[in-house]
DNA sequence: GTGGTAACTTACCCGCAAGTCATATACCTG
DNA sequence: CAGGTATATGACTTGCGGGTAAGTTACCAC
């Protein structure tokens, strides 16, 4: 029935369906933010129709948490991957930095699933955006405090609003990779490593009060 | 007539009112994001009748719009009267963050309301967002620009790159604020200066590669 | 074949929030 | 007091988008 394009092909095996649908929620979640998508639009870029996308995640909120949970999971494993190296100091900064511009190469929205502020909060979804904030802030808190630690800082509010400004840093690092498409993860790290170098090495001459 | 609690008392006048809406509008622009907040929620919160938002506002959009007007003309000016001074390199950074905790002490989710993911992207609001945006971006891009060019950075995209980043601390430090509300701007300023001199005095130690 | 199941669709329901209408009270002015 | 205007509201309409029901096609096992 030519009114039915796909109708009752046998189609995409679940699970890379599954793994279709999450990559286009992903870009659609990181864009516009969970409550700026809408699920419709999801299906139609994943060229299926609304109902499947329920089958597989049961509700919009199911459909995000599973998003964020992929998300997450990729991202705390990459920076714990760097965390139980070796290095400190700034120059862990970088190399968790080099991590995820590795990790995301192909997928630059996906940090911004992590700082959504028009996520639902219901309990459900709040536990899994929980876990992996919560992961992730640590490890970050850890850097952070060792980081300082070697500057002679070790108030734990310092500490705190450190930790935050250095998630804000990559933040926005992200934000400016996804405006600059054509610059590769090799350029960001470059980039990243020639600016560190220039601020901690000679701005020292503009150091206020 | 009790069905109507506040019907037909002459109230309010216009200039009084719409700065009350502002307020509390900005408040819920602010924490929720534009797709997150509903009208019917201000106008309550601001004791008053949905109709009358739209009275003053015309639309959802329009008091959106309204709200980031306000907004960006407060931070503007702030900023720009802090360009005007004769600092440089850090030490503005951190006289525009004293200028930013000053003019936002009572009203610190305001800056959120600059980067708003959410917000529409309708002509008529994207080009006050876009104006005021620019100036502020504009107004970073300088003083970033001085500072690299002290530590000997030319390069037009690590100067995008680092302005942006610039402007994620300034989002981050923002959001911590929020976070903790006992904190005044004054105590902001001291743990900015203290921040800035450690890292850069001593972390250096860790300078990568 | 026939029955079961997995992958998929169209067509619908329905609630919530954006936006509107008709109306009411208060104040001012002549 | 009559009439005009500014401030305000309760009750309504409307559309968008989350969610569902019921059916269709293909494949597989026997």
């Amino acid at each position: 029935m030519a009114a039915r394009p796909n109708a009752g092909t046998k189609g995409v095996p679940r699970a890379e369906r599954e793994r279709q649908i999450l990559d286009v929620a992903s870009v659609a979640f990181g864009t516009h933010g969970f409550a700026g998508t809408n699920v419709a639009d999801v299906a139609r870029a994943a060229g299926i129709s609304k109902p499947l996308v329920y089958a597989y995640f049961g509700s919009k909120e199911g459909l995000y948490a599973a998003c964020l949970d992929r998300a997450g999971e990729l991202l705390g494993d990459e920076i714990e991957r760097v965390a139980r190296g070796d290095v400190v100091g700034l120059e862990r900064g970088v190399r968790t930095l080099e991590g995820m511009f590795a990790v995301l190469e192909d997928q630059r929205h996906v940090w911004r699933l992590l700082h959504d502020r028009s996520a639902p909060t219901s309990p459900e979804v709040a536990s899994v955006v929980a876990a992996h904030t919560e992961r992730i802030h640590a490890l970050a808190h850890e850097g952070v405090s060792e980081l300082l630690a070697l500057a002679g800082v070790q108030d734990a509010l310092d500490v705190s609003a450190m930790t935050a400004t250095w998630l804000g840093i990559v933040d926005s690092l992200m934000d400016w990779w996804v405006a600059h498409p054509e610059q590769s993860a090799a350029d960001m790290v470059e980039r990243v490593t020639r600016l560190v170098a220039a601020l901690f090495t000679d701005a020292a001459a503009g150091t206020p009060r």
